[in-house]
DNA sequence: AGTTATCATCGGCATATGGCGATGAATGTT
DNA sequence: AACATTCATCGCCATATGCCGATGATAACT
């Protein structure tokens, strides 16, 4: 459920450099759970067993889903008493989902990948400071 | 080697609604090959066989590949003659690989996924309007 | 100490994925 | 007409993926 990042020859040996980081950040998105669990923590952080509970999924399977939006650097672990609290961890990620939305949008898909709290601004007549892409802690230690 | 848009339930059946669409995008650019593929494209158009030569796969493979990036609506087939000409069907990929190539920046990862005609301004202090995302076609008809 | 709760990890299993060569259709060339 | 080229598709195979239940570690609670 992991895929390394060490597995050096990504086909055939002599592709253009397009290196694993990409390859495995996108591969973390293209899974229906992952994409789930990333817009409930766009909610606020959770714990392994609410997610597992939210998505109806085996809790060794959550966390196997966790720990490869973690290996792509996209969710942060608080361990805190029994239980580990899962967060996102780059405020980076909505442009990024944004943009998939506008993409599936032009595509003919009417598709909601963020939150309106995370949208850009529809056309910012320019004027208007940064907005969206806010990380916000909504605490439940 | 394609993932079927008509496979209903993606894990459980129970999942908060992701919708296939943007599974089926991520998991398109989920992969060496086919991100080598789409950076060869933004350079202009290419028949099978020359993306077949530059990635050095065979030629089935490359086939595969595109119809796969093809069903996301990533790429277009241009019959002509014999050969067949794909391009880059949606300049809304420039923003959303720009925003992954931040995002893995951010990460500490330093990659390049967009070549620089296709990335937005560094800052824009404001002013300038709309730049990079054109689509550019290098016939070869 | 004993029990309960939470979670990471492991092994097993069914399926998906990506690689290849072979085949056949379509088209251009001789 | 015969041949060559290009490409989509198919079957095969090795591996990766995603699911689950079981196990064991850790921490809280009685």
């Amino acid at each position: 459920m992991a895929m390394n990042v060490d597995d050096a020859q990504p086909v055939s040996g002599r592709l253009p450099g397009v290196g694993p980081a990409p390859v495995l950040l996108f591969h973390s998105l293209a899974d229906p759970a992952r994409l789930a669990i990333v817009q409930l923590l766009a909610d606020g952080e959770r714990r392994v067993v609410d997610l597992t509970k939210e998505l109806g999924l085996a809790q060794s399977t959550v966390s196997g889903h966790l720990a490869c939006l973690r290996s792509a650097g996209l969710v942060d672990a608080h361990p805190h008493g029994r239980s580990t609290f899962y967060a996102l961890a780059r405020p980076e990620l909505w442009p990024l989902l944004a943009a998939a939305e506008e993409l599936l949008t032009a595509s003919g898909t009417t598709t909601t990948l963020c939150p309106e709290h995370h949208r850009p601004e529809p056309v910012a007549v320019c004027g208007a400071a940064v907005r969206g892409c806010t990380m916000h802690h909504s605490g439940r230690h």
